[in-house]
DNA sequence: AAAAAAC
């Protein structure tokens, strides 16, 4: 089947009806006028200001493809009727052009960009005969057969759930996203894009789990952006020094928030939709100026953002969409109260008002359950990873006595720079567990002939991102780092992951070892592990069997042994997921208020019953 | 106990 533009906005209005409703109730939202109220008299919407008659010439044209849009011109004529249109068409310079001028009332946002500015061509080639339509189309067609993802589970849950579509031609996401998309050299949607496009398409919210790499950045800036061009007229209030975007995208740390921004410029480039990123210990006045020269899609770290709130220079007040990259990192403890100060405390729209987004590679149970209160009749969605990237990564542990660890690093290395033939440098990875103990081995390192690097919280963000690059241009081709770097970093080249100290969660060491083994590459992983991670024992020595690893003997003998944290850590016992809607597991009607539960994923079969207090007979069988 | 995130 396939999924045309006009069937989504017929979703997509069916949805706003909902939400609507709440907008009536709910007069000082009025701001923002909602699809199908938008041909009606401007007495019914004060603020709304778009000039009638493009706005039936929007209507007229509904059905019809992006492309016949784009091309049509249409004769709509935007410009001049209002000198506030007239400053934005000019502001679009080259993408308005490009547009044949014609797309009448896709640039009248009022985030639009400042006279005269051009946007930079984030790919770095001014070459469009390699996106044309034929080649794409080819491409398309000839990939039609997607084996390599039948095997791909997928597990979905929730009401009316869209079905997920083959290839991004289908989606029909407009031709200026479609362009880019062949920029960006993506052929064929992953899984996680396969269903989680139709899904916020839809105008439904999202919880995903889906493991880093696999798509998941485009999964949701592909719907957001297309779905902000299609908003026509979103007319934004007027306050003096205030910033409204239409979407917010949080992440936990600023280097994610900086390579979300990097991604969603290529993917919104000349379709008018303008990203801005927000981030601590970066100057702000920089990044106001940023945003104020017009913002669509704000990326921002919590902290930065409650700042701009508090000082009154951002508003989200007009938020339609939000996005919580990494969620369950940004709802644990840590970060909750900015969270929930971010999203309930201040002008958002409440959820069903607007469209929620989360998105992480593991979603322990206690976590979806936090997050069920941003949401709205949401869907759940878990996809295993592409090409399985467990089997990409081999996973080693060893038994390292603390005062050996470096020595054994240091055998490590040399074995690897022996090894290593290939003038292409191989990055290695550290994980440590503190700050303190990053800066003692990179020092070590160092003297001892191995040019190293390190990045975590307290160096300044300069260093930090000088850190980051030296790395990636293997100039120092080993990185010390704590947690700040485990998270959503898509550095190519890693080839080898070393836990250093192993974290305390095995969540932590998932999305560690994830670092590599990265667009289809293998990658080695090793951990140190000793007496002081016997909490880990259970749910380390699960993972690895899970994905068809070599369990040390030693490790299967800590891991029957161990009561240590057995069951919040244990949620690896045999689930092909990458989690598990934990709605589902209401009907076991039993510790939902602890950890006690045995975790997301320790039921990992359907329909197994007795999961409870932390161990799932049938898997900690293999290890009494 | 540590890490991240504002000035």
């Amino acid at each position: 089947m396939t999924t045309s533009w006009a069937d989504s906005v017929a979703n997509s209005a069916s949805e706003t009806v909902v939400s609507d409703k709440n907008s009536l109730r709910r007069p000082t939202r009025s701001t923002y006028v909602p699809p199908h109220l938008r041909s009606r008299p401007a007495s019914d919407t004060p603020i709304l200001s778009g000039p009638a008659p493009e706005r039936i010439s929007f209507n007229g044209t509904a059905g019809g493809s992006w492309s016949s849009m784009g091309g049509s011109g249409s004769g709509s004529g935007s410009g001049g009727t209002k000198p506030e249109l007239g400053r934005h068409n000019q502001g679009y310079g080259y993408a308005g052009a490009r547009r044949g001028g014609g797309a009448g009332g896709w640039n009248n946002r009022s985030g639009g960009w400042n006279r005269r500015e051009r946007e930079v061509n984030p790919f770095g080639d001014n070459d469009e005969t390699d996106v044309t339509d034929q080649a794409f189309s080819e491409q398309e067609n000839s990939g039609i057969k997607f084996d390599a993802y039948e095997d791909i589970p997928v597990e979905t849950s929730g009401e009316n759930v869209p079905p997920p579509v083959n290839t991004f031609a289908e989606i029909d996401l407009g031709e200026l996203l479609n362009q880019n998309i062949r920029r960006c050299k993506y052929v064929k949607p992953t899984p996680v894009q396969r269903h989680a496009i139709p899904i916020i398409l839809g105008g439904r919210d999202l919880m995903a789990c889906a493991q880093t790499g696999s798509g998941k950045t485009a999964a949701f800036c592909f719907p957001i952006i297309s779905g902000i061009m299609r908003e026509q007229y979103v007319q934004r209030p007027r306050v003096a020094r205030m910033i409204y975007p239409l979407a917010l995208i949080l992440s936990p740390t600023r280097e994610l928030s900086c390579q979300i921004h990097e991604e969603a410029k290529k993917f919104s480039y000349q379709t008018g939709v303008k990203v801005v990123v927000a981030y601590g210990g970066a100057p702000i006045n920089q990044q106001l100026r940023e945003l104020e020269r017009g913002v669509d899609i704000l990326v921002a770290t919590p902290g930065r953002l409650v700042d701009l709130l508090e000082r009154a220079r951002v508003s989200l007040q007009m938020i339609r969409y939000l996005a919580l990259d990494e969620a369950d990192r940004m709802l644990d403890m840590g970060f909750e109260p900015q969270i929930r100060k971010i999203v309930e405390q201040m002008d958002m729209p409440d959820h069903g008002m607007r469209q929620t987004m989360l998105f992480s590679a593991t979603f322990p149970r206690e976590i979806q359950r936090l997050a069920s209160d941003f949401l709205s009749k949401y869907i759940f969605l878990a996809v295993g990873r592409v090409g399985s990237s467990t089997d990409l990564i081999v996973q080693r542990v060893e038994f390292v006595q603390e005062s050996d660890k470096r020595s054994h690093l240091m055998d490590l290395l040399h074995a690897q720079r022996e090894n290593g033939t290939h003038g292409k440098q191989t990055l290695t990875l550290v994980f440590v567990e503190t700050k303190k103990g990053a800066d003692s081995l990179e020092h070590w390192l160092c003297i001892n002939g191995f040019p190293a690097t390190t990045i975590h919280g307290d160096r300044t963000q300069q260093e930090r991102e000088l850190a980051l690059r030296s790395f990636k241009s293997g100039k120092t081709p080993i990185l010390v780092a704590t947690d700040v770097a485990a998270r959503g970093l898509d550095i190519p080249h890693v080839a080898h992951v070393v836990n250093f100290d192993l974290p305390n969660d095995i969540d932590d060491y998932v999305h560690r070892i994830g670092r590599t083994g990265r667009a289809g590459k293998t990658g080695l992983a090793t951990a140190f592990f000793n007496e002081s991670n016997l909490s880990l024992a259970r749910s380390l020595a699960e993972l690895m069997q899970e994905a068809s690893q070599e369990v040390p003997v030693w490790l299967t003998r800590y891991a029957s042994r161990a009561s240590y944290g057995g069951s919040k850590n244990r949620r690896y016992g045999g689930g092909r997921f990458g989690g598990r809607d934990f709605r589902r597991e209401g009907s076991l009607g039993r510790n939902l208020d602890h950890y006690g539960g045995g975790g997301v994923n320790s039921g990992s079969v359907y329909g197994v019953p007795g999961n409870y207090g932390g161990y799932a007979p049938g898997v900690a069988s293999a290890w009494d």
